[in-house]
DNA sequence: ATCCGGAGTGGAACCGGTTCCACTTTTGTA
DNA sequence: TACAAAAGTGGAACCGGTTCCACTCCGGAT
């Protein structure tokens, strides 16, 4: 457990000063001989020298590392976006320092006090919706913040990447109406959520542009956590007169929804036409494969960091940015043709 | 965008010196007066100050943090072992950073030296089983390795936490022979790892065991990463004499093997029985549900954090450790006793 | 009354980088 | 040939904590 050499190591043994060592190290901070860049180089390689991160850290004030904010892993979306967000921050030479939340706006409040503490450069998220002054205190700070999936209305001043969620909803609407489905359900996040709201408006807009009406006994907003969704989905099917058809526009409930519905052998799409929100890889494995609507999120995780770095590096223009990529809709085989002989 | 305070600021306006706050802020480190202790922290707390973890970490020589190594986060199960991990790793009050490796011993090369850099006082991985030297360093500098779900064997000296992977498979194996079945299927990872030899083993032990022979064209080694599980699936099938049930211990080949029964219509259990490694939450939403191994993610991830925090804290002896969880086995519907006269 | 030990305190060095500045050596140009 | 500008260099302060050490009190034991 020999320790490792420091930039006064390589000085010595190259004969130089730290300040050179240094200069070497960071081209832009001024000018080397070339003859001594490369021999400081050479004494680098033989020691094995690596910069201390902490040190340079102290120095600058803000580290090379951006926090990951997300409810939790275990939702393959989130999952999902993780890794792309960390492959996305590694090509960047930027490390990602990864803390979940579990939707409890107590623990979020934790993390992004610890992530001040790491002195992070930038924060990618999906806030809960809490701890309103926390991210505006955070941001007051110089800390880049990026919200990605949803936003928090009170925070126009800070950037976000999502889908267009609205749209998303709309379309997934409109096209179970063109089968002719008038009783569509709507399983959505909570209407205090940016997507839980958007995405019911888009549903609320679909019936409009087909001048139906809107029942509202067909929707269910329900949290995030938890297997709401299944509760959900056995109420729904229980009314007297349930829909022909469903949407389950919350992300983290298509799980507990989907395990419920193949628990009450409901035949999809004979029974109920569904679709449900993004792409999980297992939604093409149950029978039948799922109608879905697709998240792109390597576009999610690229805007994110661009965003991130982008303003890490001043160079970006001031006002909050939002930006919204479309989902596409990606019909499998969950869908099938309202037959109103066969409605019972 | 202000700047935060510093431990002379509190000190200044507490009226102490900066020892003073330090011992306030590490109590183990010395005496301070109860006067002088209330006033600091009410100081603290007026000032929001919280101590920079950058000036810790280069004072310490080391920082709070461990890093987590793992393939990728598209795969669920490391997901999950990632949210498991993380969640253990915040109730230490230790942060973790993350990183992928696509199974690629340049990345995880690279992954070692950046966590190098950051002074980790630990490391948490999956190793792709490259990269030999750079692991014996990385130790031999201080840093606490656990490897997870898999080991390498010439690093004897490195604690690992797996489950029991001989015991799984050859317990799935012998569960499919009292069913009637002779010729099984198996679908394993690349010999070279720990994990896919053990496996291997556990399903040979079983034959032997009920003195059944073992049919080496039965036997798949398929690379964790891509999707070579549905070609060994498809070629498995394909044979003259195709199995009449199927093992697949290949974690990250579940998904693919799965997709290629579901597209060439297997009528699963009638025509082939299936035992799947790990209880992803979707192998119950499969027609039918499937029987599967299941891997207890808490027990691996609360072992590996202790182990990398009590190494940490100097209070584990000496030698390394190997600790294998069991993992039980999950009936559900995808198993079905052989029937001879239905077979073809 | 004297001495000893421990509680309590502040000063200053240290961790390992970055950066500013003063200084010397080139180089280019009038 | 002279002199300004640019290239190259090293010293030292600085970032914000931790820790060692010397020093001052104070109570209790002798």
């Amino acid at each position: 457990m020999r320790k490792a050499p420091t930039i006064r190591d390589v000085a010595a043994a190259a004969g130089v000063s730290v300040s050179v060592v240094s200069r070497v190290l960071n081209p832009e901070s001024g000018p080397v001989a070339p003859a001594k860049r490369q021999e400081v180089l050479r004494v680098i390689e033989e020691l094995g020298y690596r910069p201390r991160a902490a040190a340079r850290e102290l120095s600058a004030g803000h580290a090379l590392t951006i926090g990951l904010v997300v409810t939790d892993l275990s939702n393959p979306f989130f999952a999902r976006l993780a890794d792309r967000i960390v492959w996305e921050a590694r090509s960047h030479g930027v490390q990602v320092v990864l803390m979940t939340t579990q939707e409890d706006p107590h623990l979020e409040a934790d993390s992004l006090d610890t992530l001040l503490d790491r002195s992070v450069s930038g924060v990618i998220a999906t806030p809960t919706g809490g701890n309103i002054e926390k991210w505006r205190r955070l941001r007051d700070l110089g800390v880049n913040v990026v919200f990605i999936d949803r936003a928090i209305e009170e925070l126009e001043d800070v950037d976000v990447v999502s889908i267009e969620n609205f749209d998303s909803a709309q379309r997934s609407t409109e096209h179970l109406i063109s089968l002719g489905h008038t009783r569509i359900g709507l399983i959505t996040g909570p209407l205090s959520t940016s997507t839980g709201s958007a995405r019911l408006n888009g549903y609320k807009a679909a019936h409009q542009n087909a001048s139906l009406p809107v029942d509202p006994t067909l929707i269910r907003d329900v949290p995030f956590r938890g297997d709401a969704g299944g509760g959900a989905v056995g109420s729904l099917l229980a009314m007297r007169q349930p829909p022909t058809a469903l949407i389950v526009a919350n992300t983290a409930q298509v799980q507990s929804s989907v395990r419920r519905l193949v628990q009450m052998g409901t035949d999809i799409p004979d029974e109920l036409s569904l679709i449900v929100f993004d792409d999980n890889p297992w939604t093409e494995l149950t029978t039948p494969p799922l109608s879905v609507i697709r998240q792109p999120l390597d576009m999610l995780a690229v805007h994110a960091i661009e965003l991130v770095l982008g303003r890490m590096h001043g160079k970006l223009p001031d006002g909050a940015r939002r930006i919204e990529v479309k989902a596409d809709y990606l019909p499998r085989n969950s869908c099938a043709p309202l037959i109103l002989s066969s409605a019972r």
